[in-house]
RNA sequence: GGGUGACUAGCGCAACGGUAGCGCAUCGGACUCUUAAUCCGCUGGUUCUGGGUUCGAAUCCCAGGUCACCCA
């Protein structure tokens, strides 16, 4: 206990509010001193990665008289002395120190006095800057740029989290991304490789000769997909709107119209549950090929698939999740009748009525069946709820009963099947594929069952589109037709267990509860 | 929709019926080769919200909120 001590005014800061405040103290203490805290500029010419690689055999205590100017966000500062400080910066790249001298620094920027301490105590973690200068590697092997000039280009207002343990609730991460991606590298690769996979994508696309055309995403109906859509209200045409739950019906209608090989990566929109691997948006790539049908796609889809893999990743030989998974082509193909089958012992090619088949599929174990209305029905629901989550190892699942599959072609040998494929890898539907079906006929009476089912309350059906019944009576050539979804690929390339590691904003509920009752 | 758990300083966490603490960050000081710098010193709290039990609640009870995980 100290007597005799004049209470001083409490300098030190803690809470946030405190923290914000000296921080806008030294904002205009930056003014008086020339240094303008929110700048409009400065020529970059190196980045930290690309000075680590270039200057790796530089040796400990050496100095490289090459000028660079960088710029980036202050992570960590380190003084030692009147005289001397080290500050790691970090930019896009990654992260190069750098070695502050007071008599270095205020040689190099004589019209400033006591640069140095400005540099020093008006500075934080956080702040954007510019520095020119020279490379040193230090003694202990760090290499830095020995700063010759600086300029505070932005100043921070608020803290980072704690350098050591940093962000982790999740929620915080995914409602602050951008805190997330300044103090988490992995999950800035994260969003780079995204965007890898889908330029990836459509370069192949492209050398293939397809090209990519904008459908609308403000529908009159929503329909290509089993889903409840997401409405909105148009005011001057006072009517509601749908938001795309697939792009497939007007991407079919430029078929319809003689393009040959179109395709759309975008986002669409389903009003369902969120989950690890549902977000109300997400992003799919729907690719029309006229003349082809899903055995085309089939190796259209590995094409796709592994040229993005090798791109990103450089192997086809990925881990998920700690699981070694193999993507290289050719895929195990095998229909949905002989996976359930195997896995259950039951052969839906038997069963004559829905009541034998539901009372075997019972006897094996099968739950919630009783409101399946068909055999393919509960044949899908045997191969979701025994199967799916058996296919690690990227596996074409083919055939499928037309009972679910309305907009697809009847297989060509097989009654009651449509040639339709699912690619399951690690247990999760990554695409969706089928021989589109041409006949204006078969389709009308497949979409008025749907609305029959919708008329009954099923928010999921599908209603009919009376203009894409029209498209298909002036002729469509038959098409192979294949959807990927984007986001599981993403997940799968970049080894992320959920679906809100890939998207940089996915939804979540509003922090603060409505007060309202 | 169901189950389990979490919510305490800017960040990461402790205290589990008896004065709300630690580390990092912040603030002040020392240090010319640091790098989770180190050392010394000081700050900083509506313990998610609202009720209840109790002499006394971060802690127990009820309701609500948000989130995570699992299941559907």
């Amino acid at each position: 206990m100290s007597r005799d001590r004049t209470p001083q005014e409490p300098q030190s800061a803690s809470t946030l509010e405190e923290i914000r405040a000296t921080r806008l103290a030294k904002v205009e203490q930056l003014k008086q001193v020339g240094q303008n805290p929110y700048a409009y500029r400065w020529e970059v010419t190196h980045h930290a990665a690309e000075l680590q690689a270039r200057f790796a055999d530089l040796p400990n205590g050496e100095e490289d008289p090459t000028e660079v100017a960088i710029a980036g966000r202050i992570r960590t500062k380190r003084t030692s002395g009147k005289n001397l400080a080290f500050f790691d910066l970090q930019d896009e790249t990654g992260k190069i120190q750098l070695f502050i001298e007071r008599s270095q620094l205020e040689q190099g920027m004589a019209d400033t006095p006591n640069a140095f301490d400005h540099l020093v105590k008006l500075t934080d973690a956080g702040d954007i800057i510019g520095v020119k200068g020279t490379l040193r590697r230090t003694p202990r092997g760090e290499l830095s740029v020995k700063v010759g000039q600086y300029a505070m280009l932005t100043k921070s207002l608020l803290p980072l989290p704690d350098k050591w343990h940093g962000l982790t609730d999740v929620a915080k991460r995914y409602r602050q991304r951008y805190v997330d991606l300044i103090v988490n590298p992995d999950v800035r690769e994260t969003f780079r490789r995204r965007a890898l996979i889908t330029a990836s994508i459509r370069r192949y696309l492209d050398q293939q000769g397809f090209i990519e055309i904008e459908t609308p995403v403000l529908q009159t109906e929503a329909g290509g997909a089993e889903a409840r859509p997401f409405i909105t209200y148009h005011n001057t045409l006072e009517m509601d709107l749908y938001l795309r739950i697939a792009t497939e019906l007007h991407l079919k209608r430029l078929i319809v119209g003689g393009f040959e090989k179109v395709f759309e990566l975008g986002r669409i929109f389903r009003n369902e549950g969120i989950s690890t691997r549902h977000n109300p948006e997400f992003t799919t790539i729907e690719v029309y090929q006229a003349y082809a049908d899903y055995h085309d796609m089939m190796r259209l889809t590995e094409a796709i698939i592994t040229t993005a893999a090798q791109d990103v990743l450089g192997t086809l030989k990925i881990a998920y999740q700690g699981k070694a998974i193999d993507l290289t082509p050719p895929w195990r193909r095998i229909t949905m009748h002989d996976l359930v089958k195997q896995e259950t012992g039951l052969d839906f090619t038997q069963f004559q009525t829905l009541k034998e088949a539901k009372t075997a599929a019972a006897g094996v174990g099968l739950t919630d069946i009783d409101d399946c209305e068909s055999i393919g029905k509960l044949l899908n629901e045997a191969f979701e709820q025994k199967v799916e989550q058996t296919l690690v190892q990227p596996t074409f699942v083919l055939d499928y009963p037309v009972e679910i599959s309305p907009l697809a072609k009847p297989h060509r040998s097989k009654p009651g099947l449509v040639e339709r494929f699912e690619l399951f890898i690690v247990g999760r539907e990554t695409a969706n594929s089928f021989s589109e079906l041409t006949d204006p006929i078969d389709q009308r009476q497949r979409l008025e069952a749907q609305a029959d089912r919708k008329a009954a309350g099923d928010l999921e059906a599908h209603s009919v589109d009376e203009d894409f019944l029209t498209a298909l009576e002036h002729g469509m050539p038959p098409t192979g037709g294949l959807g990927i979804g984007i986001d599981r690929l993403v997940m799968l390339l970049t080894d992320s267990p959920s679906i809100r590691d890939v998207i940089a904003f996915p939804l979540l509920k509003p922090e603060k509860a409505e007060d309202s009752p």
